[in-house]
DNA sequence: TTGACAGTTGAACCCGGCTTCAAGTCAAGT
DNA sequence: ACTTGACTTGAAGCCGGGTTCAACTGTCAA
């Protein structure tokens, strides 16, 4: 057996370590996710874990799914589900948060982006956009743009 | 004294009760938030927390910049900052992972709608958008498009 | 004067998602 | 035979951002 070839792209059943390095996760997180219940290696050679492609493909799903948000027993729910109802059911639900997330973090993006614009030293002084926002939060049924209720009673940037 | 109004809208110093609910948090926060010298109450009637208009307003800042991702250190970081070079950057760096996120979350949001619409009972076996997605991410150099290195050898979906 | 009610404190607890630790097993290389 | 290195286990620890608890105080209305 001369060493053809240094590092042979593992195309067999895998080892955790080479599973952790390929999708990019500690070893003991793969052991995390099969304490859970989420995934189990295939099988064991003489008590190491084995994992075969489309074990580690479900694995890989596994951190999209946590990517878009999704707890880990949320995950779970995912895998487990057998029909498409239920699967999509809390997929449908993660979209409408995740639009909401967005929607919220677009928001506060604009938000810095502006404070960033405004020339003050500390940043609850005298900055307009800040401060508007701060009054649309503290009144419920958003009587924005007219008077402040709290304090720099001069609008100055 | 008759009871002209039954709900005046608290407009002076207010108690640590009536302050949670205008900013919509848990009495037990605002403690928490002092504790970690966040905001602290502008002063005290035997004993109890009384709160300054400027100061509901600081909270309402905290509250913002939590929103936009920011952690309490750095929250606090913003607020201590005397000088406009110091919070700008905090600011700058968040805004940079705020884009990062957003970004990731719309890529994650595509990804979740692509796949409610595969006609599919188990979410790994043969949905094509979600199997791609899961070779893109097993594959470094992203030889997308070609062939499958884990299970579903004929895509179907 | 007796409740009810909102407030006070420090310390302990909770949650999700891991990570770390100590002690042990196994296969291969020198 | 021994060392190395990757693996095994269960139990405990960590982090951030709070929440909960028990015991107590102060204010007001009936």
């Amino acid at each position: 057996m001369q060493e053809l070839v240094e590092e042979t792209p593992p195309t067999g059943p895998l080892t955790i370590g080479e599973v952790a390095a390929l999708v990019g996760v500690a070893t003991s997180t793969l052991r995390y996710y099969e304490r859970r219940g989420l995934v189990e290696a295939d099988w064991r050679a003489s008590g190491q874990r084995r994992y075969e492609p489309a074990t580690v493909r479900r694995i890989v799903f596994v951190q999209m799914l946590q990517d878009a948000g999704l707890s880990l027993d949320e995950v779970q729910a995912v895998l487990d589900a057998d029909d498409k109802a239920s699967w999509k059911a809390t997929a449908r639900d993660r979209l409408a948060l995740l639009d909401e997330e967005i929607a919220r973090l677009q928001h506060a993006r604009r938000l810095l982006d502006g404070a960033l614009l405004c020339r003050f030293d500390h940043p609850l002084d005298e900055c307009r956009i800040m401060n508007e926002e701060i009054d649309r939060r503290l009144d419920p049924a958003s009587n924005h743009g007219d008077r402040r209720w709290g304090e720099p009673t001069e609008p100055a940037d």
